[in-house]
This record gives structure tokens, C-alpha cells and sequence, in this order.
DNA sequence: TGGGCTTATGTTATCGGTAACATAACTGAG
DNA sequence: CTCAGTTATGTTACCGATAACATAAGCCCA
């Protein structure tokens, strides 16, 4: 790649064909009213031609401003409700013509890191992060150079700059009391890679929490380790330990695992709900392809990204756009508990 | 948005703070090793304290190339199969520092067209596009312009530039051969959106050869209409009227159609495989949740999404790369079959 | 000790556009 | 008929970086 991009047609040359300046194309395109009919049908017939496509690139820098692009960093598309972040943003942002530039951070904060510095660089005009927690460095680094941020997934009152989620904690909180109001009372928490997954850790805490208010007995907790996506087989593979505890329910911080968990617990002739009640949490797609159907709570992964979406859009444009947003969460009672 | 970024320093900044020229400072970040050891303390040091982010759109303008992006177009993250190519194709690129810009088409080829050229404005150094066919305007301008472009999910001799992929033909063929195999002697076929899914399209010809060539009867074939992202009801609400066809399995083009079949099946108390065999397609997680597990095809869309990638990286350096890369499916026998 | 070579840094032009101002041609009212 | 106001287009400078060439020290060996 030398000083000259491969084949891409120049303004230049649409402006030569149609016998006028560059600047003059350039107003044909951005502001068409500014330009008389004639010309413009000149215009457009040269870049029909040459099959010219604008360079954004050129076009941000010389206006000062970004591409045009929002940057959402995710730790993966393969976790559905992330997917439904990604689908809720898009479609927000679609619209107005923006475009998603898209990172994967594999549940790493390291990763994280890397990313927002490496993305910066192309003048992205808004960000998507999922979490609140992050090093202090990025935090600063966002700050200073003031783009929108929303942070998405849980909730915070120090955002970097908004908030787009629900209480993680909250959630929890409430599946477990109403496990509790079921009539269990040795309920199992199973906790994703809580080390590299806020989101977990909260709701563990929620879990104790209501533990605690209810007078029932914090078992063991669990922890799945790879910092990946959940796999079913995770769950299949921690029931056996958790059954050492002897709990009458299990929640687990992600339906995948507990999917899992229902198929192990049919292979060992355990009967769901009646001998042991199984709960998850996201509400994807297989809670209701499992046999006996999940309970679970129910998140709002698209309305997030889209929310998200139109915040980013309201402050670029300069319009007050909420510090947090708070979306409702529901738990959703099917048969794998009684 | 007037004449200057927001709050991003620029390098003449750091230039300013560690007493050099700018162009000392570009040389410090793209060569250090031609920067005096002392010299490059300072800049360093400067980098630091003003939270200098290169400006990569600046930089790709001047050195006259793109920015370091790959663009891929896909239906939907929804689906579980796209999620995996974005996850190989994310994978093989993180390793070279490129970026991935990602767009939607929501199976709607006027979406691609729209996308490709607005896209193409931020020169992308390469695509990865879902499926071979398309507009000749799409074809002509991405020819034109000479970018690395990858279609994938099919196989095709006339490729725009490489194919990664495999052909679908042929897998439903062999699914189906497979099926009369296995004793079914009135093998039905639901098809997903056929008008805006080559896909779907390409398995609906193997299931029709495989047919004649077995002496088998072809049923009348279901086409489930929405142009979106398959669910589980679609597959449900359309068993009654295959039924009326008296088939003793069906072939779906899709796991998520099978399932809402095998769920329709159970209410309606017809045993699964014993009655009806039931084979889906893509192999998605659901496949082995449902009881009975579900007899389908692999495809390997982590793999196509590497390969394109490995594929267009390869094209940019200039080295030799394939023009078609076929990547193998397999049937994968579980007990919704016989 | 001086000219050739290396090393470190600066200068100038340029990438492909757009903003801001300048100018030329045309319009219409007094 | 004239001059102000409009409309259509051109000129110049600049966005933030990098390539290519230029230059100034420092170094070495004959």
C-alpha cells in the first residue's frame, strides 16, 4: 500500500467528468438544493460512471468530526443476550446512519483495555461497554476525550458517563426470594466465572442477601471457571458437587448451565421439580426447549442495546439523554420448579 | 460538530511537550527504533500525560490505505451460525490488529446493496459477505474497487473474489439419502424463507435430487414465510399441514424449525422417532437439548468465519489465497431418527 | 583532519475531502 | 439603466497524520 488507494475513483475524477470542481461535487452530495438541476444531473451521471463511493474517512477528518461509527465492546456474539445487545444497538442506530464497529473482549478486562485504546484511534463517535467495572485507566482515558458512553448490563451511580441495565443484584435478590416463597429452603447458588463476570458477583450477593432475610442457610456456592461462554456441559458437569449439599433447589446464574444441569440430573433418575427445583437466568432460547421448561429470569438484552443505541444518538446530537436507565427485569416461572 | 475534535490531543501536542516535530513523534509510534532512546523517553512520557490516541482515520488517508477494517455483512447475529463466523472471523483477526465493522441485512438483498456502499465509504480493506448471490451492481462495484471480498455459506465457480464455504446442495442430498437410509420411505422437506435464502434454496434442490435418485415420492414442499432470524413456533405451527402429507420424516432446514417440530409432535402424542423421524440443520446447541436429541447437519461456521479471514489478511499482504475454500458438513446421527 | 557514512530530526507536499470566504453571472425593483 | 441581492461555482486553507527528501551532527578510518 503506497501513497495511492487501490482502485477506489476520486472526487477528482467525478469532477473532471462532469466539468466542474471537486468542491462542487462535494455540495452535490452533502447539500444537492445548492447546486443547479443541470449540473447535478451531470454529476450524478460521472459518479454513476466511475462508480465513485465517498470517503468517509477523508470526509470525518476534514469536518472535524467522527466517522459516523459507534464502538460496542462485548465479551461475545456466541452469548445470545449480548447478540440481542448487539441487534437492539443496531437497530437504533441504523436509522441515523451509523455504523457498529465490533470487539470482543472474551470476558477479559485486560482485553478491554487494548480494545477501547485501539478503537479510540478511529474517532469512534460514541462507545457501548458491557459492565461497570472497569481499570481505571480506560475510565480516564473515556472521560478525558469525552465521547457518550453507556455502560450496559448492571447498574451504577458512577458511570463514566451513562447507564443502560438493571440490578443484577436485584434480580437475583428476587428469584431467590421467590424460590424461598416456593417452599424451598436449602436453595444452591452456582455462580458463573465470578473472577472475570461483575454480573455474577452481583448476583451472588443478591442471593446471600436474600438468604439472609429469609433465615435459610447459604450453601456451599459453586463457581464455574473457564472466563468463556457458559457451555451446557459446565452444568451438567458441577450438579454432582452441588448435590453434596443436599439442596432442594439450585440457581444458577445462567440458564445454559442449568440446562445442563436438568439433563444430569434426568440421567441420575433425579426428578425436576419434585425432588430438586432448577432455576437460571437470561431467559434464552432452549428455557423453554428443556424438558420440564426453565424457570428463569427474564433480562432485557435488546432493549438494553437499543436504549443504549438512542442515548449515544441523543447526546452526539447535543440532546439530553438520561445518566441511567433503568430496564425492567421479571421472573418468569415455568416447570423445573414446583 | 464544527473544525476541530472534541477533546482528543492531537500529536502536535505531544510534539509540543517533548520539544520535537510532529513527524519525530509519528516516527517514535510506527518506527521507534529511529528514534533516539532519550528522545522517545520524552515522547513517551508525553503520550502519557495528554492521553494521546493516534488518529488512525488521518493516518490511513495519508498512508493512503484503509483503516484497518474488515467489513462483514451478515444476516443476523441472532442466528447462532452467524454469531460463529463473526466469532472466527474476530479470532483471526484480532492477532493482526485489524477491526470489524459489522452490518446486518436482515436476509434483505436491498439491505446488502445499501450496506455495501455505505460501508465501502470507510474503505474497508476487505468483506466477508453471507451467501454467493447478489446484486450485479454489488458484484460491478466491489469488482471495481478491487477489495478482498469473501462470500461464504455456498460454494460458487464465479465467485466476486473467494468463497468460503460449502455446498448446501450437496448436504441436504446427503442428509436425505441418508434418511431414506434409514428405511424412510415419504420424506418431507420445510424450508425456510426460500425467496431471500440461496440457502434454504440450494437444500431444497439436494432434497429434490436425493429423491429421484432413490425412487422416493417428493412431498409437497413447505416454505415458512417470514424473511427473519427462524424460531422455534414457526416450526410448530407449521407440522399440522406437513402431516396432511402423510410423511414418515421430515427435513428441516433448520434445527430451530425442527424443534418446534418435535414439540408439536409430543403434544399431538406422536412418538418422535418411532412414528416420525425429524432431522434439522446447522447442528445449534438446541439440537442436543431437546429430547429426542436431533438428528442434523454440522456446519462449520466458526470455521468459515477463520478461513475468510486468515483468506482476506493473506490477500492484503499480497500472498496467495484460494479462490474457493470448501470446508466439510457432516451428518450427525441422534435419536429424533430411526 | 577531512570527506564519506550513519544517525537523528526537520521540512515540504500530500492523502481526499469540507468550511469559509470570494467571485461571477443573473435577477428585479426603483 | 443601475445597484443591491440572489444563485451557482470557484479558491484557499486546513483536518491530522505520513512519505520522501533534506539537513545537521556525530563517527570512523585513511
Amino acid at each position: 500500500m503506497t501513497k495511492r488507494e487501490k482502485n477506489f475513483p476520486r472526487m477528482a475524477e467525478v469532477a473532471k467528468l462532469a466539468g466542474v470542481t471537486v468542491m462542487t461535487v462535494s455540495r452535490a452530495l452533502r447539500s444537492p438544493a445548492k447546486v443547479a438541476p443541470d449540473t447535478l444531473k451531470r454529476i450524478r451521471a460521472a459518479i454513476d460512471k466511475t462508480g465513485y463511493v465517498p470517503n468517509a474517512l477523508a470526509g470525518a477528518l476534514s469536518a472535524g468530526g467522527g466517522g459516523k461509527t459507534i464502538t460496542a465492546l462485548i465479551p461475545t456474539v456466541q452469548h445470545a443476550i449480548f447478540a440481542d445487545t448487539i441487534t437492539g444497538l443496531s437497530a437504533a442506530l441504523r436509522p441515523e446512519g451509523y455504523h457498529l464497529v465490533l470487539g470482543e473482549t472474551g470476558y477479559l478486562s485486560e482485553e478491554e483495555d487494548a480494545l477501547v485504546a485501539a478503537f479510540l484511534s478511529r474517532r469512534p463517535e460514541g462507545f457501548l461497554l458491557t459492565g461497570v467495572t472497569r481499570s481505571p485507566r480506560t475510565r480516564d482515558l473515556l472521560k478525558r476525550v469525552g465521547v457518550p458512553v453507556v455502560e450496559t448490563w448492571e447498574l451504577t451511580n458512577t458511570p463514566i458517563d451513562m447507564v443502560v441495565g438493571y440490578s443484577n443484584e436485584k434480580a437475583a435478590h428476587e428469584m431467590t426470594v421467590w424460590l424461598a416463597g416456593r417452599g424451598y429452603k436449602r436453595i444452591a447458588f452456582v455462580s458463573g466465572p465470578s473472577r472475570t463476570n461483575e454480573r455474577a458477583r452481583r448476583r451472588e450477593i443478591g442471593y446471600r442477601r436474600a438468604l439472609k432475610e429469609q433465615g435459610l442457610p447459604v450453601l456451599k456456592i459453586f463457581t464455574i471457571g473457564a472466563p468463556a461462554a457458559p457451555q451446557v456441559e459446565d452444568g451438567a458437569a458441577i450438579l454432582p458437587e452441588v448435590l453434596a449439599e443436599k439442596p432442594d433447589a439450585i440457581f444458577f446464574t445462567s440458564d445454559i448451565y442449568a440446562v445442563g444441569a436438568i439433563q444430569e440430573a434426568r440421567r441420575r433418575g433425579i426428578a425436576v421439580p419434585k425432588e430438586l427445583g432448577i432455576a437460571g437466568f437470561h431467559d434464552l432460547a432452549i428455557a423453554t426447549v428443556i424438558e420440564p421448561k426453565l424457570t428463569t429470569v427474564h433480562v432485557p438484552g435488546r432493549e438494553i442495546g437499543y436504549i443504549a443505541g438512542r442515548n449515544i444518538l441523543a447526546r452526539i446530537r447535543g440532546e439530553p439523554a438520561p445518566q441511567l436507565s433503568a430496564i425492567p427485569f421479571s421472573i418468569v416461572a415455568r416447570d423445573s420448579t414446583k
